[in-house]
Formats: structure tokens, C-alpha cells, sequence
DNA sequence: CGAGTTAGTGTAAATCTAACAATAAGTAGG
DNA sequence: CCTACTTATTGTTAGATTTACACTAACTCG
């Protein structure tokens, strides 16, 4: 029998991307307001107290399997969030009340985060959420907890990330376009790019090859598919890339 | 009375810098060996379990005073390390239980760190430290627990933080060389940086301001004193220095 | 076949990086 | 006084990188 630790928990913050924006995934936490006798909807990012024995990264992936049952997503560590305050306002109280058998005991949370393609990944939710879906970053309202403040520091770490680390190539289809992977950048860094320096810069870069194929059927001149050069990424990985600034 | 919260702890990693090497601040946690009646020596990183309605930053402080005796020293997280094994080898456990009384308990622990002036802070062991000391970077042998690990965490964290913040000038004194600071930056990176290049990239940053005096009684050329410009300082972390590299 | 849409391409100016060596100003010791 | 020693200080050049900017190409749709 497992036994949960009363003191530490994980959010996750999964990002998710479509091809056109950034989303995140949240969950609907619910909660069924005897005074008003209605269901309220509170949105909160999945996570969870974790078990006494488990590895935190593999906590990450549990916590957010059996909120959302999506499997086998690597995230990484973003920060620790332990303010004594952070699950006492009232209406976390309530939620808290209905779920846990220690819902006072102060909490430090471990954020993780992770960046999927969000087709991919079709949440379904389970145990206390009672939905679970893609929201556009830029449209997240208010939500449960200090959740918007993990929500704007694991942006902050995916771009920071984005920097030494050019991942995201995972995001696309095997064979994609240049356009494809621009808006992938600007999304994520939510500003636009200029289209013939970011294609030099990628190009020079040697991570993507060039396709004979291209796009067909589309009411415009056609792109040319590349693909993504993964030895040549891993080569890159070792050297160092040191900054890759777009 | 306050309560330690069993399953939270913080460890600090303290860098200190002399002009000369960059240091880190260890604490021999000491045990003494029944068996052969001997003391054996056990440096770890200077860390506790957290009291149950503190503030992580807070008790990041409180712990490296309680320990060393250091005040007033802000620091900065750099991760959460929680493999349930990491305090379970024999000698880590021998020592828990001669002081905790929860010593098999798991624990995740919060990292710590920061860079401070090490002749400003001269530390003096208490509660469980035997002593505490600083030690250059480059000589620390086998810690306690996983502290070799955070240690190796909290060093790529302060190289990172270099890059877009350039602090450190409050390690040296208010009128300081321009080979001083260089120290500095080689110390941290452990590695050389061309003379010409570092100054003429200093400079032109703005933030530090050439003085009319110079060095006096030594046996070469001396050298102008500069001071800090702590406005231009803030002012460029407003506009977001982006990278700063040496 | 014209309108609409996205793809694709080059260049110039400015800035930044990296590599490199000789002279200057003091002290120390004879 | 003179020499040896030590650290400080300074500039240039070639190459790479950054940024800004506008027109033509290729396709579908109506």
C-alpha cells in the first residue's frame, strides 16, 4: 500500500503546441458548492501530493497520467514553490476540505514542465479532475492555487530552455516546412520572427534537411518539406550549442 | 514551539570568492565512531530540515545561520533533489539517526545558493556543524549525502546567472582593478579570458566607472581603481541584459 | 485569367568576436 | 643608479553575426 507524502507535491505545466499556438493543459478541478447547490469550474495545472517512495521525476509523470492519462511525457524540473501561504485562501480551502485527509498541512510544490504536440496527447481526465483540456496560453484566466505564478516561471524556463537547447523539432510532423517551424518559435517566444534571417540562421544551424518533396494542394506557391537532422542535433548537443538567440 | 517539517529540507551552497579562487562553504557534520573510538571527518553542504510554516527562502537563511553562523545572505534556488535513496547510504544514515528523529524519513531537499565576499563572512560552526570552513571549488573531495551532485548544480546555476546578470561586484571592494574583477570571472568559469577583449567588453557595458586614484606600494605598474556603477547596473536589468557572455 | 495567398530569396551596414604583442610604470635588489 | 621583474594598459584586423528590408514565384479559387 502506497502511502501519499502530506508535504510534497507536483505540479505539472505541459505545454502543447498545434501548429498555431501555445497552449497549456489544465484541469478543471471542480468542486460542488452546497451553498449555491451548483458546480463551480476551477482551473488548476494537474498535480498532485506525491508517493513516499517515488522519484520526483517519475512522480511528475504519474500525477500527471492520473489526472489526464497522458503517458510517458518527459518534463523537467522548473523550481520549488513552498510559500506557507499557498493553498489557504478560501476557495482552495473548500477544494482541499473535500479531497484530502490533511487539507491544511503546508505543501511545497516541484514544478514540472514539458513541451508535447498537442494532437498527440488527447487528455482524459480522471480522479478529482473533472476535465482536463488545452487552453491558449494566452488566454488562461485565473486559476487555482499560486498556479499562475508556476505557469508564468515554466514559460520562462521553456524559452530559457529554447536558448542553449533547440528542442521542438519532436513537435512537428517528420516532415514539416520552415513556416511550420517559425511559428513553433514565435509562438513559443509569443513575438514574430523575420522569415529570411530565421531561415538562415536554422539553415546554417545543419539540423534540418532538405526534402525533394513539397506540399501539394494548397492554394499557394508550395513549401518545401525538411526534416530534422537528429545525429547532427546530437552532435551539436555535445559540443555545446552555447546560445542559439533567434 | 516550532515544528520541523520530516520530509523538506534546504541545503545551501555558499560560494565565496577571495580575489583569488572561488570557494565553498562546508560544514564537517562529524560523527563519532564507536567502533574505534575516533572522530571521522564528514564534510557536507551546510542543510536542515525546514520548520513547518516557513518560508523557503527564509529557511534557507535561517539554516545557513543556524549552522555557520552567516546572516543576511540572500540566496537563490537552483532545484529539488528527491531520489528517495539519497540519504540512505550506511555512513549518511549512521549520522541521521545520531541526530534525527525521523532519520529514515524521506526527504526532498530545496538547493540554495549564492555568491558572497568571503573575507566578509567568516564562519563559526553550531548546532550539528563541528566546523565549517571554506574550500576551493576545485578541492572539494566526497561529500555527505547527494551533495556533490547539488554542488556540481549550483555551479552551472551561478555560470547561467553570469550570463544575464552580471553580478559580482559586490564581491569586490568599492574601488577595485579591472584584473580583479577578471579574476573573478576566471574563477567562476575556471578558465582564462583574454585581457584586451575583457575590458574593452566591460567597459563598454558601462557599469563600472574609471576613478582618478590608483594603486600605491606595488612592486609594478599600478593599477587605476573603478567603481560600480550601480545605476547604469539596474537600469540595463530593466532593458534585460539578454546575454552577456565572456 | 485575375485575385489572393504563402514561399522563397540577397544584400548591405553595423556590431560583435577572437586572436594577437608591444610599451608603460612601478618596486626590489644589487 | 641601474637592471630585472612584475603587472597594467592599449589597438587592429579578419571573420562571423545581427538586423533591417522588398520583390518575385507558384499555386488554388472563383
Amino acid at each position: 500500500m502506497k502511502r501519499l507524502n502530506p508535504h510534497i507535491s507536483i505540479d505539472c505545466v505541459l505545454f502543447g503546441f498545434d501548429f498555431e499556438n501555445l497552449h497549456v493543459l489544465l484541469i478543471d478541478r471542480g468542486r460542488y458548492d452546497s451553498d449555491f447547490k451548483n458546480e463551480i469550474v476551477q482551473y488548476a495545472l494537474p498535480g498532485d501530493l506525491i508517493y513516499m517512495d517515488e522519484q520526483l521525476d517519475e512522480g511528475a509523470q504519474r500525477v500527471l497520467k492520473d489526472l489526464t492519462g497522458l503517458q510517458n511525457i518527459f518534463m523537467e524540473q522548473f523550481g520549488a514553490f513552498g510559500d506557507p501561504g499557498r493553498l489557504s485562501s478560501e476557495s482552495d480551502q473548500r477544494w482541499l476540505k473535500s479531497i484530502r485527509s490533511e487539507p491544511e498541512e503546508r505543501v511545497v510544490t516541484i514544478g514540472y514542465y514539458s513541451l508535447v504536440k498537442m494532437h498527440d496527447y488527447i487528455p482524459v481526465a480522471s480522479s478529482f479532475a473533472r476535465s482536463a483540456v488545452w487552453v491558449p496560453v494566452n488566454e488562461v484566466a485565473e486559476l487555482a492555487f499560486d498556479h499562475n505564478i508556476l505557469l508564468d516561471k515554466a514559460l520562462s524556463a521553456l524559452r530559457q530552455t529554447l536558448q542553449t537547447r533547440p528542442i521542438g523539432f519532436n513537435l512537428l510532423p517528420p516532415k514539416f516546412t520552415l513556416s511550420q517551424l517559425q511559428r513553433l518559435y514565435e509562438a513559443i517566444h509569443n513575438r514574430d520572427i523575420d522569415k529570411r534571417n530565421f531561415r538562415r540562421k536554422i539553415i546554417k544551424l545543419g539540423i534540418v534537411t532538405e526534402l525533394a518533396e513539397k506540399q501539394e494542394g494548397v492554394a499557394h506557391k508550395p513549401a518545401r518539406f525538411f526534416s530534422f537532422d537528429k545525429d547532427r542535433y546530437e552532435e551539436l548537443l555535445q559540443e555545446g550549442f552555447e546560445n542559439f538567440k533567434l
